[in-house]
DNA sequence: CGAGCGCTTGAGCTGATTCAACAGACGTGG
DNA sequence: CCACGTCTGTTGAATCAGCTCAAGCGCTCG
């Protein structure tokens, strides 16, 4: 069961780049502790010194802040493959809360063996700049969203995201992923109120293009999601397929990578 | 002059820790070419393939992406001895826009040097992460402050924000640092219409808070500030005589530490 | 079986946008 | 040196997206 921490670390690294066999044979070797993590259990608390990177193995994370007048920020949500913490290696200081979303089953790896890893292959060390980049850039694209796309654009927004990102892990089945939030979560994300998320949500249903039940995401029409969503992949850094800088007009565009098999 | 860059790299990289005299002088011994830029050229452009770190020596610089449909997201400022690209040096393509605010001056330093500098001196490696990680972490409260904040609260958390960061890097004095964004600017900054910064500067200047005039920004009331704007600046992980993680609460809320020198 | 949580719906309110017009500063070219 | 266009800031009025408050409903879990 160990073992698992290393396949699914190597799936991550590889969407950052072309991993050598050598590389990949000491990603698969790193070692870490399995662990179960309950339904809105924190892992990783504001102020708590990192000392270990975590790997999601099955389940769903989530990382927020609380301001000081007590209004919740989500930003990221970690599905399985996703690696909290890989980011903020050298840090002193957590300043957010990292928490699951469901009952999720982890890997916690020491800093210390990332760190003999990235020794031993430095190459290793470029892929992990490149997942932290990677993590930047969809942080502008939350601010993007947030700050100027309307409710049901924004909404899209982050199905459109969050669909890529699961069927790049693999986590895609039959037009689905998981996606176990509730409508508050979503809107403490999206900085709406749950209120306005239902209603939205309802829109999005009426005009058939996507539905959110039993915790899971069910796509009915990804292009005109996309549309609706203003969506631009390009900032996913996706190696799979996706035309690498043939700029997505809305002449040219073309979610027809979709049904292609996932890297 | 071409010292001038190894001495902004150096203020830069021991905000983010301790810095041996050795790894010093192998800052201050970076090479790069030094080069003059044009109020609103632009620098680098999505789609670039990123070759050298760029670094603030004087003048004010702006990152932003634009929305399919026209909309600009600004998401970051940088201000002398602040290096965008030092985050993003392992990636393919740049997904942003890094231009001019005001005519400035820029080392350019190429990605080899840095490299040889990383390989010499791995120290240098943490700090560079570390400035990654501390990005992260502005990007983060911008996505916060943008979603949740109200427009008065949005725009007063951001000149928190900027004073304190234009404190840290010494370009603070008489309680006024530069600022020189136009309404708009501010507008694509925090989300909203020219019109509404307007009428928000103008309450702002009412309360005696701040003003923003001739490129400048003049605080006269910090503390009013900050409460208004429910700024909690531990997210910028100051080094320099911020108590580290004595939570600031509404009681024990204090920024005499301003009135120190800046390290 | 009761309590709590998540979802749904309605009605009224408000913060922010939109559209439009105008004034001052600036720089450029005739 | 003045005339002109452009850019930035300012103000008013109407509109709207999203919020607040409040109530009710069904499910699950203890």
């Amino acid at each position: 069961m160990t073992g698992a921490i290393g396949e699914a670390l190597l799936t991550r690294l590889s969407c950052a780049g072309t991993v050598c066999s050598e590389d990949a044979d000491a990603i698969r070797a790193i070692r870490g502790e399995v662990r179960t993590i309950r339904r809105h259990k924190v892992i990783l608390s504001p102020g708590d010194i990192p000392r270990f990177v975590v790997i999601v193995l099955k389940g769903f994370l989530y990382r927020y802040a609380i301001s000081t007048k007590g209004a919740r920020q989500i930003h990221g949500f970690c599905m399985p493959t996703d690696s909290p913490g890989l980011d903020a290696m050298h840090l002193d200081q957590v300043d957010d809360t990292l928490a699951a979303l469901v009952s999720s089953v982890v890997g916690l790896v020491p800093h210390a063996n990332v760190s003999r890893l990235i020794e031993d292959r430095p190459g290793i060390a470029v892929l992990i700049g490149r997942t932290a980049a990677l993590q930047g850039s969809i942080h502008r694209q939350w601010l993007m969203r947030n700050s100027t796309q309307q409710a049901s654009a924004s909404m899209a927004n982050f199905f459109c995201e969050t669909y890529l990102r699961a069927k790049t892990s693999g986590l895609v089945t039959n037009g689905s992923c998981d996606l176990p939030v509730t409508q508050e979560i979503l809107g403490d994300t999206l900085g709406l109120t749950a209120v306005h998320v239902n209603r939205t949500l309802q829109l999005l249903r009426r005009l058939g293009l996507v539905e959110l039940k039993l915790g899971r995401l069910f796509i009915h029409d990804f292009d005109g999601l996309a549309r609706l969503a203003e969506f631009d992949p390009h900032y996913l850094h996706l190696k799979c397929g996706v035309p690498n800088r043939a700029r997505i007009t809305p002449a040219n565009r073309d979610f027809s990578f979709l049904s292609g098999r996932a890297a």
